[in-house]
DNA sequence: GAGTTTCAGATGACGTTGTCACCTCTTCGA
DNA sequence: TCGAAGAGGTGACAACGTCATCTGAAACTC
């Protein structure tokens, strides 16, 4: 019937999948690995035969979260019949959807594992491996930046897409996290977050031909 | 010596103490219970006391995180010698500055507590009190997104602070979230967080000349 | 000023969790 | 056919949040 590694394999995605319904539906601290274990079928330890412990198993759902993202931004970038702004209007609410249907794993998205700094020293990812080579997690979030940015290019050039595309890239995720964590409901602001992108898609494209030259 | 009521007093303020130095040493995790007890002089039970549980303590920490970046941006608006730019300047560069400083608060005071959403359900703040009048950590947020607002109404006008506003609050929290998590190091970017406030400021100046009347 | 109430804090206990050591049993390679 | 390898099961342990209960001193009442 089954190969060793092919059941292997399929209990891996099974613990994966099992993990990331955890997530969405209760959040990080929902994810135990004796829950986890029970919906893929097998018992707690099963785990630690696939990933090093909780927190791997985490990173590697986070991983697969930005390979999904970059996937969309990269179906953006390279649908012709798209006009340039309305790619990066896409690649901007891909981000923001996210953060709309899957909140908890857009928190784990944008989460600094294993924090080490000590006061003023920086707090590093640990997403990299032992090794400190970077893991499926870096790697799928870097896809997802260079597809954003070859998007942002195309709209204001070269010279100017790592500026406006770290402009763009942070003020989506900054609309994402405020709209996630509340503070944008209310009286207060009286705007949206499809409000936010379409003005600053707007200002960019206004920005980066006025100064193109400066 | 001390009334009953001041020793209490002084015991939360220790806990309070306490539980923000962990959180700031190491995180959500690092805040146990028994070892905000411990730095306090009490024992496990004793928070008990003070508060709910852990998530309650938690709140009440980021409750005095945002009075403190409310009262740094009131400092900022009521200075008369500092031009409106510069203001909102200082005012985006205080939200950057408590991610760089205080990273682990920073993430708790943007944190969704107590997700209840499933699905598409939005997850909603759970800062508010068995009633659902809001508290002390709601308020303090609140305070500080009027203190910001005022001083993006003094640059672009009343009538543009609130979309602007929420617009450059968003950038804000977005350039200060992705400089946490790591996603502006590297090469790819090659542009820094004061670098892109002052894009921002730059932009929405223009834009809100621009259109004025639109 | 004696008796009662109140409440901050201590303590013991319980269930849950992550993690490890150890065991079993099937599958793969020679 | 036999040994190695490795996926998975099981027992155990420490740490954690939380609660019920107890204690002792301060605060209040008369």
């Amino acid at each position: 019937m089954a190969t060793r590694a092919e059941s292997a394999a399929v209990t891996r995605r099974s613990l994966l999948d099992a993990a990331a319904e955890l997530l969405d539906e209760g959040g990080p601290e929902a994810v135990t690995l004796r829950e986890v274990g029970a919906r893929a079928g097998v018992t707690r330890g099963a785990p630690y035969r696939h990933f090093a412990g909780k927190d791997s198993l985490l990173t590697a759902v986070a991983a697969e979260g930005w390979e999904r993202v970059g996937d969309r931004v990269q179906a953006l970038r390279a649908d012709p019949d798209l006009p340039a702004s309305e790619r990066l209007r896409g690649a901007l609410r891909a981000l923001i959807d996210v953060g709309r249907r899957q909140p908890h794993l857009y928190q784990l998205l944008f989460k600094p594992q294993g924090a080490r700094g000590d006061g003023l020293e920086r707090v590093r990812l640990q997403l990299c491996g032992p090794e400190g080579d970077p893991t499926a997690a870096v790697r799928a979030a870097g896809r997802f930046q260079d597809e954003f940015q070859a998007i942002v290019a195309a709209l204001v050039g070269e010279a100017d897409a790592r500026h406006y595309g770290a402009l763009l890239m942070t003020s989506a995720h900054g609309i994402a996290g405020m709209e996630l964590s509340g503070h944008l409901d209310g009286d207060k602001w009286r705007t949206t977050a499809d409000e936010l992108v379409d003005t600053l898609v707007r200002m960019v494209s206004d920005a980066s031909v006025t100064t193109w030259e400066t």
